[in-house]
DNA sequence: GAGACATATGAAAGGGTATTTATTAAATAT
DNA sequence: ATATTTAATAAATACCCTTTCATATGTCTC
């Protein structure tokens, strides 16, 4: 007896209800005749929908008020969704930082709460962490844990979805844990872990410049490299959840994907975060200029933004060096653009804030490699990004509970 | 008004009937209580579904006959599809054949016309053995062109889809040419023009060895090479008809993906057919051995069974030359892995037929630059993939309009 | 301020679908 | 020949959507 998409009368009130249920939240409030012509069925439909999604608590009516034109005739009632009838968490955790957000239906960010996260030294601490950002996010949003209706994480590494394990999380010691799991512990509802750079495509999509874009391929570009690939409203994760990994490309004759001690694919190695620092060292070593003084210590990614910084101020070694690392990522880039297509490319994470001279740069260099040169643009939602396609991601799986089920009462 | 998905019970009514005709074109005659039974439907339900494509053409009563245990009860009546109520054309087009296919509802070849066009020096020579293809095929089928109820045509090049232009066919000289436009001359029914990796991609998923994979790449390696990918049931087309184009792949350094003189990339230039003749007579030149006789005249693909065939034999400088190729093959390969993580590769069109001493060749080349190793075969379809799957595609479309539309006869 | 007009709401009727339950029909097994 | 088993038919019930008509409640005009 599987639950198909088969059934009698009640299904189709099902998806009506989710008509009105679309309509309704994707503009503010409406009157039963705007929601009839919007969703195209007739008004009594309209209103027995509503009544029925009101009872549910899903609906409220909301008091006419001289909010807009005056309009002849009778005044009608106004109803508006109900955002705060549930709420989602979204988690993003990484190295350094435990970031958690709560939303609510429409996805708007109703709390969130960062907690620094530079000490830790194990999974435990990072947890630690974790827990102590999720009950500021909670008090601050003033619901209790138990008012969660969905929780999904975004994690470096691969992981095992749906099941919620962290299968292999280089970079972070001790990572290679049933995440979903211990966050099961704390939350009475569905949980979901994903790879952070899918749920950046996926916010990308919502907030960001690619609400159009049919492909949209989302790259995080930081200490790591890795992309999170969107087609249609699908996240594609591919056979073992590993679509995207191209920080694992390896370009040059010879090498091999194979990870090195800090867990990095060779890509990665090419155009991280420390590879950018050291093309700069590297140049300025010739040409001098700002970048004379780049010290060893360039694994801080903002070693990384000092050399656009100086490019943006015309310095030439750092131009050099900006030009290099366009080149290099070019050559990694291309390899997408030829098997994908996507109507948008999206730059993320760290080298997002490298500013338009990286971007031109790259378009320069990749315009050779492909036979349609693409959209290119670099994300604007900054560190939130994770966490804001957490929050998506667990919005789709609540509203695929919030409905009320088809079947006869009987 | 969109034709949205809302609707009355008519819409319901559709549903089922989707159902109904699923499961019966799945399996062979059923009767209603098999029926009801396999869509989860009632009976009752059943029955005036049933009713209703029959009266529709699309569905037909057997005779129980002893075909079969012989059951205690009264007999139940047995319905089958009627997959002779309409057929599909299936076309591959290259640049030295036609070939054309009729199939019936379910997807049965019925009729298959192969005209050869190596003398064909133009688009008006290609298109008019297309026509006698056409035209054999039918008679062979015994229909009418305007009994056809959809058509497909697979061709090498960019593929304006779905408006059905061929834009970029380098190879085919003069092939630029509106051929959606030049069949519908032909046919009074929808047509669709597809890239012919594509069309080979939908055939594997339906015939071949990709009936489960969720993800399916299909690599056309022959004189030219190209990649089409299925997502789900879907094609993925790409922003601009060009996802899936690895023959520009420029993976050495410098490199562009321009195209050579024949219109070629620079992956095809490294392993295309030509590459594989060339690799050999270069190890032959070594080594000496059973290639030692082959000629300049490589540009024939002929000439590269010739390769794997030695190789197969033991002979060094052909086991030298195959294993060149898988090398350089692994290299386009790895960032198709990395980038999508297919279920399965299928390897398909000329280079099919090399043997698995190419296919272990590629995966020991490959394995060292991918996380996880892929699922890699090669397709058994042999030269009828593309029609078939051309014939795929049309029967998708003509499916969409079998269904009695739901709505009010008022 | 009273009436006309415009829009919203509500109730009732009509048609379409699906399910459940009961009844009848047609085979085989005892 | 009777019982059993399974299929088809018929009736009853319930749900859903639409159309149509009547009613309510504002604004605008005179």
């Amino acid at each position: 007896m599987e639950a198909s998409a088969h059934g009698g009368p009640p299904l189709m009130r099902q998806i009506n209800s989710a008509h009105v249920l679309a309509a309704l939240r994707g503009a503010g409030p409406l009157s039963l005749s705007d929601l009839a012509t919007r969703t195209g069925l007739s008004r009594p439909t309209v209103g027995q929908v509503v009544e029925q999604l009101h009872a549910g608590g899903l609906l409220a009516w909301v008091e006419p008020g001289q909010d807009g034109l005056p309009r002849s005739g009778r005044p009608a009632r106004l109803v508006r969704f109900r955002a705060e009838a549930a709420h989602v968490v979204g988690i993003d955790i990484g190295r350094h930082k435990a970031l958690v957000t709560v939303a609510d239906l429409t996805g708007t960010v109703v709390a969130e709460h960062r907690e620094d996260a530079s000490g830790a030294s194990s999974s435990a601490d990072l947890l630690a962490a974790l827990r102590t950002a999720a009950r500021g996010a909670l008090a601050q949003a003033g619901i209790r844990r138990t008012d969660v209706a969905s929780v999904a994480a975004g994690t470096p590494g691969l992981v095992d979805w749906p099941r919620g394990a962290v299968m292999l999380a280089p970079g972070l010691p001790g990572w290679k844990i049933e995440l979903a799991r211990e966050l099961r512990r704390s939350f009475r509802c569905p949980v979901q872990v994903e790879n952070d750079a899918n749920l950046a495509a996926l916010a990308e999509r919502r907030h960001g410049l690619a609400r159009d874009a049919r492909t949209l391929v989302f790259i995080y570009w930081g200490e790591r490299v890795g992309a999170g690939v969107l087609i249609g409203d699908q996240l594609h994760r591919g056979a073992a959840n590993a679509a995207g990994e191209i920080g694992f490309l390896a370009l040059e004759e010879g090498a091999t994907a194979a990870p090195d001690h800090f867990g990095r694919g060779p890509f990665e190695r090419m155009v991280g975060a420390e590879a950018i620092v050291e093309a700069g060292r590297d140049a300025a070593k010739r040409h001098g200029g700002l970048l004379a003084g780049l010290g060893p210590d360039g694994l801080d990614p903002r070693g990384a933004e000092a050399v656009f910084a100086a490019a943006a101020q015309g310095d030439l070694a750092a131009v050099e060096a900006v030009h290099t690392i366009a080149r290099r990522f070019a050559r990694g880039l291309a390899p997408v653009l030829l098997v994908l297509d996507p109507d948008l490319v999206v730059i993320g994470a760290g080298v997002s804030r490298a500013g338009s001279a990286l971007l031109t740069a790259i378009r320069d260099s990749v315009g050779p490699l492909t036979l349609v040169p693409p959209r290119l643009e670099l994300s604007r939602l900054g560190d939130d990004a994770v966490a804001l396609g957490a929050v998506e991601l667990a919005l789709a799986e609540a509203e695929t509970r919030l409905l009320p089920a088809p079947g006869y009462p009987a």
